[in-house]
DNA sequence: ATGTCATTGGAACACGTGTGCATCCAATGG
DNA sequence: CCATTGGATGCACACGTGTTCCAATGACAT
């Protein structure tokens, strides 16, 4: 119809300006077309929508973060998704992130060993709104940068204590507690543990929780033998635990996937009853622990609850920069399931042992 | 000791004019420093890297991308984690992505019958370098849209037919062909599936090329119930199989997460012995087939070799831009575990019947 | 002394956006 | 009829980087 000629628009994407030209607008027009509580007159609003339709315009949002100093990227650090506790929490914190309007921007590291640092480097090359670190660790001396470049560093489903960062993570001392209690109203009191890598802080609650609420009860911890976290991990070291202490009829294992691998060797490699003969305890409650093939007795990890309380937090208007070196926990609940002998339940505690498809959770 | 006075450096974070100043530079010569290939004396820039370390300062990723015109962030679409073969994909593909310089944007679907086409749009405004879409699906409209924009989208692990956009997947055909032969020649010939959703592609290479390896050997499906992919769907379907067609000898899920449901329904509630009255086999190889639990004969998708060529893609000088509609498949192999009655094996297969925690595969 | 070359500064432009300020126009009230 | 108001719009700057062109400077070889 118009006999009106673009300048150039070559092989680029459309911008605000090819917009304004079509439309016969300013390039100012055409921004606050597009970011609300502007004032523009509704037809001239209509005449530019078309014709950025017409050039399949779409805002640049890296412009926009640029001009307007604020991101709408959030780092999401991670290592090893081999863990099966780690996807339920990508799904959630993804979720919830969108809902906000952000988007996670994934760091993996290689290694659990290896430390974030580099990779918290790179975010905030990238500008990031904020930083949540799942299972690595990172210097005081990087953490530190990130609070003087006013971006906040949350550290999920791991307490890092002693470092000017904000933690959320579920309580695993409370949840540990828990354990020991099944265990000994149960009647099963001649206990074995299996513990993960040494030197984590989810691992030490879950390991000291235990420990100290056993001895309150009156019994105590006949043997442990490390783990790491991973099913080998817990296969291995149940065997150990059977081969030095024959008399055992319990195993807590810090983890779900260890419990799974205790499980196995108990049960398909030993050919013991379970709970008859020994007892089998987890602690995060993995999708897997409701298969018929294992119906573990564990702790459910509060994932909402954790997610929902590090989105608000990134969401205060001073955006969780006054909050450093704080910690905050939340209780899980014990789901007791056809591993230990059944014990009264308490609020909000759940009990799946009759559940088989009935009611299928999602997986 | 200098006297010198920077401008203004606010709260802001340092800029390259900031580290020019305190390096007594131009901001020319900073810009020469970080990008490599440039002519700059080693004593200052020498100079300049302590001045940038001082300050704190690191290139702002988000105005070089705006600047060069190139994006180093490459978008990843999906949806459900609960998928347990997702994670091993993610991670292969995170670690790909990173060792060529790239940083993944995670953008999740809330379900698996959304359509990307909103996702796609928000990757579009965030100028990705590429789009890697694994689970859901598009609309050609927006594919299009991206090819248009110069913005190579791969579909991964998932074949989109009759679209503008290029695939990367396991070869879900061959892989039945052979599930088909083995379950021959193990002497189980009848013979129940366990299918997906319909409608995926996936799903209709595995039923279809296992049906047609069947046909060919002389044999047929006595026949199938639908699964939906998870663990409940397909420990429903069994049930379900084996009372509609008592005689079974044999169950194949079209998903290892069903055959996992499967067989906790042939024998644990059913009792029956496997793989001596029925014989379960599955697809894909996640981590939880080589538990003892399972012991699961399966087709190992070729993770990396589907990642590799994902990104050797996105990485030619085109982009990938000029190969529109095409398709890349890729072999699986078998894994024969303890589910199946043992067969011959060819190059490439794997034997882990005997396999117990020696050589522990990383969980 | 002169040409050559490496090194650096200076200034400008581009990338695409948001926004404060000024301007313009129409409507309204006195 | 004029002053005032308020809504709609244009101008110019800023965000922080990479690049390019040109000039200047100094070192060095011939």
């Amino acid at each position: 119809m118009s006999s009106f000629e673009t300048p150039d628009p070559g092989n680029r994407r459309a911008s605000s300006a090819d917009v304004a030209a079509l439309a016969k607008v300013s390039r100012a027009t055409v921004s606050r077309c597009f970011s609300d509580g502007a004032t523009v007159r509704s037809e001239t609003r209509e005449r530019v929508l078309q014709a950025a339709r017409e050039l399949g315009y779409e805002p640049n949002l890296l412009a926009r973060m640029l001009n307007k100093q604020e991101s709408s990227i959030v780092a999401v650090l991670t290592s090893d998704f081999t863990n099966p506790f780690q996807p339920a929490l990508m799904e959630a914190l993804t979720g919830r992130l969108r809902a906000a309007g952000l988007t996670p921007l994934l760091l993996k590291a290689d290694s659990v060993f290896e430390s974030a640092d580099a990779l918290i480097q790179l975010a905030l090359s990238y500008r990031v709104a904020a930083i949540v670190v799942t299972v690595i660790n990172a210097s005081d001396r990087m953490i530190s940068r990130c609070f003087e470049a006013k971006v906040p560093l949350i550290f999920l489903n791991r307490v890092a204590e002693d470092t000017p960062a904000i933690s959320v993570c579920s309580n695993s001392r409370s949840g540990a507690f828990r354990i020991a209690e099944v265990l000994v109203e149960g009647g099963t009191t001649r206990i074995g543990m299996i513990t993960g890598q040494l030197g984590s802080w989810t691992n030490s609650m879950r390991r000291g929780g235990f420990r100290q609420r056993l001895d309150e009860l009156g019994y105590d911890v006949l043997g442990s033998a490390q783990g790491d976290f991973t099913y080998r991990g817990g296969y291995a070291a149940a065997v150990e635990l059977m081969d030095t202490l024959p008399s055992l009829d319990a195993i807590y294992a810090c983890n779900d996937a260890m419990a799974f691998g205790a499980l196995d060797a108990v049960r398909t490699l030993r050919g013991h009853r379970v709970p008859e003969n020994i007892a089998v305890v987890g602690f995060d409650d993995v999708p897997m622990a409701a298969w018929e093939a294992y119906r573990l007795t564990t702790i459910r990890q509060p994932v909402e609850r954790m997610v929902e309380d590090t989105c608000s937090i990134l969401l205060r208007p001073d955006r969780g920069l006054d909050l450093s070196r704080q910690v905050f926990l939340h209780d899980g609940s014990l789901i007791q399931r056809a591993t230990t002998r059944p014990v009264e339940l308490r609020d909000g505690e759940v009990d799946e042992r009759a559940v088989s498809q009935v009611a299928p959770r999602e997986m």
